[in-house]
DNA sequence: TTACCTCGAGCTCA
DNA sequence: CTCGAGGTAA
């Protein structure tokens, strides 16, 4: 083959866009000897010199330039916002184990609905601890990239994923379907990690509390030439996509697809049978764990017969055909330097432990709630104890256990307080109630607070500029009482506080006036009433589609009201015969004053969109049965307790019952969560989820 | 719950 | 330059 050099004498001049396809395709090779095979056939500088020329050719010839091009990587323009987009086929997450004895339990449900009694084979992966993306592969060029979102929607990260070296532009070779979705993980190795630190630290910067968060910051950066200069790493560990191709037929085969097109796949994949085979591997793991060189929070099995996740299905957000297998988590010791207790909306007490600063699995860990009283009782957690601390679930600190040995002399036990901390009424805790109360209502100034933040938050009346610092403020001077007062300050009393200029201060009257007009669903919600969240709120609005109407509503008439039962009704009907709360809402109301207004509801539909169909809900859904129920009854259909002929669907959700057994046996159609949320789409606007 | 990024705007000092 | 608010991710 001719060197570069000649090829470009010869080239050049009859046909630059050739020559530039013909560097793309060296250096496409040149990255994939480097990156994944880790064995570069030329130096670093030939390859440099190979990248200038290309950058040069472009320049002069436009033209020539392809979105697959090495030169696309950096150089990209800062964005002026990320932008939100729809996965083809929603992101999943993983159910987790954390024993031994709940993976063989995983293994044995996989066994039990496959009905068959051999071992399966699952491919054995390590869980890298990064950020989540799906990348697609339009006719074998990467067009978008984005994160994971809530696995629906999710940012729009193309420009900054682009940068990453060693994940191609352009697939190898020819054989790929024509779109490819594939799924995968951004990290910063251990290396990259410690370089950009150093590097951090040498300039006298702050720096990154740990490789996946530094990951994540990368990812997140509006000019992609930053992200450019992290050094990120991309692992492929599936498909978004369906393709019935003889490689698909076995994830691990898919795996080795993806690697044979160029893209970096997640190391350290293999088959292993069995739980045992699961369980070796995971021992194995973990054992070369801190010799890796990127950090893992454990191991994920997959079935590898992809024939078989369809007969396992989908069930909620989590597929049943796979699980992870997470490490232990880290547990660090601390002293307890105070216990707090904070106040709630609803005048809940929580106490909350204050910590000695500790590290605990990469973020300073200073505060760990305690939940209640009882579960303080429970602990007998002292000030001066050493407790064993951790990140449960990954994110919430948690004291696991105290050291009695380690206990001081005179450590007293915490009490309840007689007296609310913000306000002084007297604080209750009924007999056999694990929750004790604040008895001040809104007179308390903690609970006006929190009161008047959620009134303020994005799914009640979303007054931008809000925030904890300026409530503080509003309540601690009592220029606000209750939510109707934010509306009857000006921009000069506003202004008068501290960090507000003139600027801000208008900003914030704007936005209040802009929340004047809301809908009733809103409205019902920012009032704060307990047990009233977003779903029931629109509920709430959707059956008396006016204010007067529910505030006058009796116990059993709510009752009436899809997924309200019992405590919900009481806490509506309680809220309402309050005069306090009669007031507020008339300050609220009034024209003269506050002016909220929405307008009236539209009528349902003459012809509910589900009416006649049947269903049946079991397993654990992602929200209340009765709130699914009460979406569902909203589109006119109906919903009953146990299967039969009759049903139309059943929707199964995490571990089903016996139901799903009787309605296979019936031939009943079967909805995933994500299959009933696109039938909900599809059958229009009954009740939606968010009150909007 | 903590960490990180972005934006707007106030604060501080030249 | 620094802070508060708002968003996202695990």
């Amino acid at each position: 083959m001719d060197t570069p050099h000649d090829d470009l004498a010869i080239t050049q001049l009859s046909d630059p866009c050739a020559r530039a396809a013909e560097l793309r395709r060296l250096i496409a090779h040149h990255d994939l000897r480097y990156h994944q095979l880790d064995d570069p056939e030329i130096s670093d500088a030939e390859y440099d010199r190979l990248l200038r020329e290309l950058q040069a050719l472009e320049a002069a010839y436009p033209a020539c330039i392809t979105p697959d091009s090495p030169t696309q990587r950096v150089g990209a323009a800062p964005l002026v916002a990320f932008t939100t987009m729809t996965h083809r086929m929603p992101m999943l997450s993983l159910a987790n184990a954390f024993s031994d004895d709940e993976l063989r339990e995983f293994d044995r449900r996989v066994r039990a609905a496959l009905g068959d009694d051999t071992e399966w084979i699952y491919a054995a992966e390590p869980k890298l601890d990064g950020l989540a993306l799906s990348l697609r592969y339009e006719h074998g060029v990467l067009v978008e990239a984005a994160t994971r979102g809530d696995g629906h929607r999710g940012e729009d990260v193309t420009a900054q994923v682009r940068t990453i070296r060693g994940l191609p532009l352009r697939l190898r070779g020819d054989d790929w379907p024509p779109v490819v979705e594939v799924r995968g993980e951004v990290l910063l190795s251990r290396a990259r990690f410690a370089a950009l630190n150093a590097a951090a630290r040498a300039r006298g910067e702050k720096e990154f509390a740990n490789p996946r968060n530094a990951a994540a910051g990368s990812v997140r950066q509006l000019d992609p030439r930053i992200t450019a200069a992290r050094g990120l790493s991309f692992f492929g560990h599936g498909l978004g996509t369906v393709t019935d191709a003889p490689w698909n037929a076995s994830h691990l085969a898919s795996l080795r697809q993806l690697a044979a097109w160029g893209l970096p796949v997640v190391p350290e994949a293999r088959a292993v049978l069995g739980a045992a085979g699961c369980l070796a591997y995971y021992r194995a793991l973990l054992a070369r764990r801190a010799a890796l060189p990127y950090e893992i929070d454990g191991a994920v099995f997959k079935i590898d017969d992809r024939a078989a996740w369809a007969r396992l299905g989908t069930l909620s957000r989590a597929p049943h055909w796979a699980i992870a297998f997470k490490f232990p988590a880290e547990e660090v010791l601390t002293v307890v330097e105070a216990i707090d207790f904070q106040v709630g909306r609803t005048g809940a007490i929580t106490p909350v432990a204050r910590l000695r600063p500790v590290r605990v699995g990469g973020v300073n860990v200073a505060n760990a709630t305690l939940h209640n009283f009882a579960e303080l009782e429970r602990k007998d957690v002292r000030v001066g104890d050493t407790v064993a601390v951790r990140r449960a679930g990954d994110v919430i600190p948690e004291i696991v256990r105290r050291l009695p040995e380690r206990r001081p002399d005179g450590a007293a036990a915490v009490v309840l307080p007689d007296h609310c901390p913000a306000c002084g009424a007297a604080i209750a805790r009924a007999p056999g109630e694990v929750v004790a109360r604040c008895s001040g209502g809104l007179y308390c100034p903690a609970q006006r607070k929190e009161a008047l933040k959620h009134f303020a938050s994005r799914h009640a009346l979303d007054i931008r500029g809000l925030g904890e610092r300026l409530i503080e403020q509003l309540v601690d001077r009592d220029l606000v009482r209750d939510p109707a007062d934010l509306y009857a300050l000006t921009v000069a009393d506003y202004a008068a506080l501290e960090r507000m200029g003139a600027r801000s201060a208008a900003n914030l009257v704007a936005a209040l006036a802009r929340s004047r007009s809301t809908t009733l669903a809103r409205f019902i919600y920012a009032l704060g009433i307990r047990e009233v969240g977003a779903a029931t709120a629109q509920a709430l609005a959707a059956h008396w589609r006016d204010l007067e109407a529910l505030m006058a509503a009796s116990v059993p008439e709510l009752l009436a009201v899809p997924g309200v039962g019992p405590t919900v009704a009481e806490q509506v009907r309680g809220f309402f015969d309050q005069p306090h709360n009669r007031e507020v809402i008339a300050k609220l109301r009034d024209p003269a004053g506050a002016h909220l207004h929405w307008p009236a509801p539209e009528p349902p539909d003459a012809a509910p969109a589900l009416a006649g169909k049947t269903f049946v809900l079991t397993g654990t859904l992602s929200a209340p049965r009765a709130t699914i129920a009460a979406r569902l009854l909203a589109r006119g259909a109906k919903v009953t307790s146990a299967v039969s002929a009759q049903t139309d669907y059943l929707v199964a959700g995490e571990r089903p019952g016996s139901k799903y057994e009787r309605a296979r046996a019936l031939g009943v159609t079967v909805l995933s969560e994500d299959e009933l949320a696109t039938l909900l789409e599809v059958a229009g606007d009954g009740a939606p989820a968010r009150p909007d």
